[in-house]
DNA sequence: TTGCTCCTCACGTCACGTGAGGTGGC
DNA sequence: TTGCTCCTCACGTCACGTGAGGTGGC
C-alpha cells in the first residue's frame, strides 16, 4: 500500500509530459542539467512530478520560447523571489510586444510578396489591362542621379545604401517610379526614384484606375514595352493621369532564370466613360 | 580597371551582412551547405553578393524564423517556381496567424502571473483589506467530490485530468472556489470547485467590492484565516454577498520555501455606505 | 609596414533526438 | 510470458560560434 498523500499528486514522466506538452526527452534533459527536476524519485529511480510543478515548467517553457539560454533561466529559477520574478516578467512583456510587432511585420512581408507573385502569375502578360487598384502604402526614395545612358547599377546601389539610413525596409519589394509616361518612354531604364512596397511607408500609391503592361527579362531589360504602351494609349485615346510604377512580380525570389523575370509597368489613367 | 557593370551591384560579405542583418558566419555557413551562395566569387575567393539577393535572403531568414529546417528551405529554393512559392507563402501566412495567437496567449499568461505576484507583494498581509475589483474572466471547473476530512490531493489531481478534456488551460494560475463563506469556514481545505485564471475562460468573477485576507503556508494550509475572517466580518458588520475565491499569489513559481507561500481569500461584499 | 577585411579549416557548443541495452510492475 | 513504461549512457545532429593561421589590397 502506498501513501496516498504522497503520491496522488505525483504523476509519471509520461503523464507530466502529456499534461504540459513538454517532451519526455526534454524533461530528462532539464533534469540532467539541473534546470527542472522532478518532485520525487521512486525507489526504482522513476521520475515523479507534482501537479503544482506544471506552472513552473510552463513558465520555463515560455522563457525558453523567448530565446533565453537555459543557463540564464536556471540562474533565474535558482534565485527566484517575487521581486526578481516581477522584474523578469515585466521585461518579457516588453519583449513580447516587440516580438509581436516583428511577427506582424513578417506577416505583411509574406502577404505582400504573395500578392505580388499572384499578380504576376494570374495576369495575361501578352496584352495590356485596365483595372481599379486600391491605395497602397509605399516608401519613396530620393531622386536618382543617373548620368546619360548609364545603366541602373550604380544608382540602384546608392538607393540601397541610402535606404538603410532612411529606415526604408529593404525586405519589401523594390520598384521604379517615373513622374510621367514621357519620362518613362525617354529613359525606361532610369527611374526618377526607387520605392519600396512597405505597408508602413509614409508615401502612397493612390487608388484609381491603372493601365498595366508586361514584359519578360532580367532587371534593366524593358524590350519594346515603352513603345507598345505609347501606341496602346494613343490608339485607345486613353487619358493618362498619374506617375508610372514599375515592379517585378516574378524575380529571383521565385524564379531561377533571369530571362523569365516578369516586370509590370502601370500608370494611373482617367476612368473610362 | 574593373568592369563597373559587373561589380557595382556586388557588395562584400561585410556590407551584405550590414544590409540584411544576417551575420557573416551565418552567410558563410549557408554558402557551405549550399543554401544561399554569393552571386560571385572574386579571384581572391572573396564572396560578393548582389543587392538583388537581399530579398531572397530575407525570405530565407523568415522561413527559418518559422522553424523550418534549412534542408527544407534549400529544397524549396532549389525547386522554386511562382506556383510553389505562392503555396508556401499561403501556408506560412496561416502558421504566422497561429503563431501570433500563441504569442498573445503567452503575453496574457505572463501579464496575469505578474499581476498576481504583484498583488501578493504589495498587500499588507497582516490585515484584511476592502477593495473594488474589476470583472475577471475565469474557467470554473466541475463540482468537486471531496470525502469527509479528505485532503486536496486526489480531488485536485482529478481536476487536472478533467481540465485537459475541458480544454482548461493549466498554464494559468489555479484557485479554489466556495459558494458561501459558511461553506468556506466549514471546509476551508475543500473548495466546491477549482478554477483557472484564464482570461479566455467562459466564466466570470464579477466586478465588485471584495474583502481579502491572507495567510502564509503550503498548499492546503489555511491556519486561522477562516476564524479571523468570520470575526472580522461580524465585528465590522459587513454584509457578505458573493462566493469566496482562494488563490496563491506567491507560490513555487516565485518562492522555493513552501512555508512562505502566500494565499489570499477574498469574498464579494456589499459596498460600504 | 600597418591595419583592415577576407579566407579556410577545425573544433566547440547549445539544446536537444535517438537508439541500445536493461529494469520493473500488471 | 507479454507488453508497457521507465531508466542510463553514449552518440548523433542541427545551426551555428569561435578561434587559429594565413592572404591580399590601400
Amino acid at each position: 500500500m502506498k501513501d496516498i498523500n504522497d503520491t496522488s499528486m505525483l504523476v509519471s514522466i509520461k503523464d507530466f509530459s502529456d499534461f504540459t506538452g513538454i517532451k519526455q526527452s526534454v524533461l530528462r534533459y532539464y533534469d540532467d542539467i539541473g534546470l527542472f527536476c522532478p518532485a520525487k524519485r521512486g525507489e526504482n529511480n522513476y521520475r515523479y512530478y507534482s501537479l503544482s510543478q506544471i506552472q513552473s515548467i510552463k513558465l520555463i517553457d515560455m522563457l525558453r520560447e523567448l530565446n533565453i539560454p537555459l543557463k540564464k533561466i536556471e540562474e533565474l529559477m535558482e534565485n527566484r523571489s517575487p521581486e526578481s520574478m516581477i522584474e523578469i516578467l515585466i521585461r518579457h512583456e516588453v519583449e513580447l510586444t516587440t516580438e509581436l510587432r516583428s511577427l506582424q511585420e513578417s506577416f505583411s512581408l509574406i502577404h505582400n510578396l504573395r500578392t505580388l507573385i499572384q499578380n504576376g502569375v494570374n495576369e495575361d502578360e501578352t496584352s495590356f489591362n485596365i483595372r481599379f487598384e486600391e491605395e497602397q502604402r509605399i516608401s519613396l526614395g530620393p531622386i536618382t542621379d543617373f548620368r546619360p545612358n548609364e545603366d541602373y547599377h550604380r544608382v540602384y546601389s546608392n538607393y540601397y545604401r541610402m535606404a538603410r539610413n532612411l529606415r526604408i525596409n529593404l525586405g519589401y519589394h523594390i520598384g521604379g517610379y517615373f513622374d510621367t509616361t514621357e519620362e518613362y518612354y525617354a529613359t525606361p531604364g532610369q527611374p526618377k526614384r526607387y520605392f519600396s512596397l512597405d505597408p508602413n511607408g509614409l508615401d502612397v500609391k493612390p487608388a484609381g484606375t491603372y493601365l498595366s503592361g508586361f514584359t519578360r527579362g532580367d532587371y534593366g531589360v524593358f524590350n519594346d514595352l515603352p513603345q507598345r504602351m505609347d501606341e496602346y494609349i494613343k490608339s485607345n485615346n486613353i487619358k493618362v493621369l498619374g506617375p508610372v510604377y514599375q515592379v517585378y512580380p516574378l524575380n529571383e525570389v521565385c524564379l531561377k532564370d533571369p530571362d523569365q523575370y516578369l516586370s509590370r509597368v502601370s500608370v494611373r489613367i482617367a476612368r473610362e466613360v
